[in-house]
RNA sequence: GUGGGCGUAGCUCAGUUGGUAGAGCACUGGAUUGUGACUCCAGAGGUCGCGGGUUCAAACCCCGUCGCUCACCCCA
């Protein structure tokens, strides 16, 4: 092969594969906007602090996976490891926060310097929504039917299931974190040395251990549930009742902690069984002390991040397939002046019609040949007979013993028109 | 960052105890000079991931390196 190669971990999308991927997007897009978020685009670099402030110093997320650099005037940048971080940056400069309620999403690649493996890449994309400005529950509420109603419309519910806890508020997990040290330093030796490190980074996500030593361990340490103040934990209840008053099935996970340091009170995360060690699809939570942290007023939020690979990797084992044909395929021995003119001309007056021309050429055999592995539905013959005579000759090719008909050239756009009319939307 | 498995034609892979490479699919052309799919014939296509070493001789053995993959870790 040659020396040249993609970044390792970052992976071409090839023309096979893109109209999955666009199926995919079109469908996420239109269930965004019909709980009225609005699409935002922000860059992919930004200044590093963006990420370091928001996620948290002590998370392996900024900590080893950024890929951070200096700028040439000496800035600290970063591409961006997760979406949410820029999203609130850009709703602070912006002054989008003064409206109450604003929900956007978001969509592209996100980069983290991690090992590749199954449903993880350096390069790799998520699509996000975000809530500002409402502390009520029921916006928690809404945000996971939206996502339920992902699953619902790529086919996925029952490949994925709902967990959600609640961190609760900032005072109640450092209360708690000093219950769950104290618990633990005594046992200190019986933690995996992972747990020991993150007993002085980060105690809560000890919980996240797959050492079953450590996880024992957990069994008997205290519980946040425990430890939540009174605002805190009716938020969860409501959260709770109104899930179950709508029907939404889940379990609450008390040892669910997300990896992000800016999260509080309601998370959320979507897992399967079916992708290997990666098993989340997607996950978010409440963030309502983000804004501040990054230098707004401060601005309740809460969002949601969703791996598209994973998502993907999801649909095609639910059997979601998608290619792009051209409709129709235009052989032709003419002069390729004439083939051109009629293939604009069915351009400008055909809607939407996906046409193939045979640029290269060849006797009739290549050129069908070729119409036939495009997958395309109709083979239009024009030779010289047909341009002497006006007409066309339009070939089924998807239609076992069907015959080839004339037409006239002037009638070829309403009859084409007609045709792919009727064609199944690839 | 740590470990296991793996890198041979565009794709999926074979290659016997080391003797300078093969199949299927795909591709190109042909089988009465205007018609695809099925069949038959022919052809093209590889410095065997890359670099070094051992050997008369390396796809095969050794070292390094890059990548893929799975798990740890982490997370979407």
């Amino acid at each position: 092969m040659n020396n040249i190669q993609s970044i390792r971990g970052m992976h071409d999308i090839l023309p096979e594969r893109t109209p999955l991927w666009r199926e995919v997007e079109a469908r996420l897009s239109a269930i965004f906007a019909s709980y009225d978020f609005h699409e935002i685009r922000i860059p992919l670099v930004e200044q590093a602090e963006v990420f370091t402030r928001a996620i948290g110093q002590a998370t392996d997320v900024v900590e080893k996976e950024m890929y951070a650099f200096a700028d040439r005037n000496g800035d600290m940048l970063s591409l961006r490891p997760e979406g949410t971080a820029g999203v609130v940056r850009a709703a602070i400069q912006h002054g989008l926060l003064h409206t109450p309620g604003l929900k956007v999403w978001y969509q592209g690649p996100m980069f983290r310097h991690e090992r590749p493996q199954k449903g993880r890449q350096r390069q790799f994309h998520q699509f996000g929504a975000e809530v500002f400005g409402l502390e009520q529950p029921i916006a928690d509420v809404e945000l996971i039917l939206m996502v339920e109603r992902i699953w619902a419309e790529l086919g996925l519910s029952a490949s994925v299931r709902l967990e959600i806890n609640t961190l609760g508020d900032r005072e109640d997990r450092a209360r708690y974190r000093q219950q769950l040290v104290d618990y633990l330093s005594p046992h200190r030796d019986a933690l995996d040395t992972d747990s020991q490190r993150r007993l002085e980074t980060n105690p809560l996500r000890i919980f996240d251990s797959k050492h079953p030593e450590t996880q024992a361990l957990m069994q008997g340490a205290p519980r946040l549930a425990d430890a939540l103040g009174d605002d805190a934990r009716a938020h969860f209840q409501t959260v709770c009742q109104v899930l179950d008053a709508l029907g939404v099935a889940y379990t609450v996970n008390p040892g669910l902690v997300r990896g992000l340091d800016y999260y509080c009170r309601t998370v959320f995360e979507w897992v399967t069984d079916e992708l290997g060690a990666q098993g989340t699809v997607c996950a978010g939570g409440r963030y309502d002390e983000l804004v501040a942290i990054q230098g707004g007023k401060p601005t309740p939020g809460i969002g949601f991040a969703l791996g598209v690979e994973r998502l993907l990797a999801l649909a095609e084992a639910a059997g979601l397939a998608c290619r792009q044909a051209p409709q129709v395929y235009l052989v032709s021995q003419v002069k390729p002046e004439i083939m051109m003119a009629l293939a604009e001309r069915l351009r400008d007056q055909v809607p939407g019609l996906r046409l193939a021309t045979s640029l290269a050429g060849g006797s009739f055999k290549a050129q069908f040949k070729r119409a036939d592995r495009s997958g395309a539905a109709f083979a239009l013959v024009l030779g010289e007979d047909e341009l002497n005579e006006g007409s066309v000759q339009i070939k089924p090719l998807r239609e076992p013993g069907a015959g080839q008909e004339t037409i006239e050239i002037d009638q070829l756009p309403s009859k084409l028109t007609a045709l792919i009319s009727v064609l199944a939307d690839d």
